[in-house]
DNA sequence: ATCGGATGTGGAA
DNA sequence: TCCACCTCCGATG
């Protein structure tokens, strides 16, 4: 479930359910077993996210770093009567134990592609990494500006490249591209800043929604199901979309064929019409 | 029961 | 460009 909307949950749902609290810190499946044991026993001081990046925090500024990848999982389990053993590979187990009449909580992070100590400095490199992520109130969208309008790579390409805009994934980039028309082979350094403005403004808009209801719904009230007499999507990833693997189908606004194409390795979504490639000045 | 692809990234070839 | 990571789930049989 991974763009940059499960990380700033998670990190909302650590904080709230680990914070300020002192915890069992261990790695059942061994291969964060040496970090764990510097960590077991202190106080977890809270979490929080860049991107798709996680940091858990501890005392001496010690940063537990996460990266889910493809398909990590980090699901945290409040207020248990029991503590269950671990499960197949646990990479990292947080225990909160019960205090008082405050039950027991635990987490499990397990097919992650990065768990790793550091220090502030390590942290901070990964930041630094990191473009701006439109869930963060502080994030500077000119950063990513700079770079979009100084590249011939292509719009699709440099929206899901996470050192020029943090927390976007293959969802938000299809879906986010259909709202604003733009192909997504469109050379980055065709945008005018005003298609930019509106696309990062969008992405501020659904990304704090998908934090909120952890899903990814990006289809405007006039094209949902209800309003067009279709029937919902029985998806498992649930949220109601416009393109993405949406292929073959017919798109929700013109009725054209839904095309994908592969572009560095990750499948492209988009309506050949809503979305030309050449558009007359009148059109747009 | 088994297979392959997926909301991602980094490293080797 | 391909592979590894090593989970989950839908499609297929």
């Amino acid at each position: 479930m991974p763009e940059g909307h499960t990380l700033h949950r998670l990190a909302g749902e650590l904080t709230t359910v680990f914070g300020g609290r002192t915890v069992r810190v261990g790695s059942p499946q061994g291969r964060f077993a040496e970090s764990a044991a510097l960590l077991d026993g202190s106080e977890l001081l809270g979490a929080e996210s860049w991107g798709k990046h996680l940091f858990v925090e501890f005392p001496g500024e010690r940063y537990v770093h996460v990266h889910l990848g493809l398909y990590g999982k980090f699901p945290v389990h409040h207020e248990v009567a029991e503590v269950p053993p671990p499960v197949g590979q646990v990479r990292l187990r947080l225990v909160a134990p019960p205090v008082g009449v405050r039950p027991a909580a635990y987490a499990d992070l397990r097919g992650a592609t990065t768990c790793e100590l550091l220090t502030r400095a390590g942290r901070d490199a990964v930041v630094e990494r990191s473009g701006p992520d439109p869930i963060r109130p502080e994030a500077d969208p000119l950063r990513a500006w700079e770079r979009i309008r100084r590249s011939r790579a292509p719009i699709g390409g440099l929206l899901m490249d996470q050192t020029v805009l943090a927390g976007v994934g293959n969802i938000y980039r299809a879906e986010v591209l259909f709202r604003h028309r733009l192909h997504p082979l469109r050379p980055g350094n065709t945008l005018r800043v005003g298609q930019f403005t509106a696309l990062w403004e969008d992405l501020v808009v659904l990304m704090a929604d998908g934090v909120r209801t952890g899903r990814i719904d990006t289809v405007r009230p006039e094209h949902l199901p209800e309003a067009m007499g279709r029937e919902p999507r029985a998806d498992k990833h649930g949220g109601e979309v416009y393109v993405y693997r949406r292929d073959g189908q017919p798109c929700h606004v013109c009725g054209t064929t839904v095309r994908t194409e592969v572009l560095q390795g990750r499948n492209l979504f988009w309506c050949p019409q809503c979305q030309r490639r050449f558009r007359s000045r009148a059109v747009q």
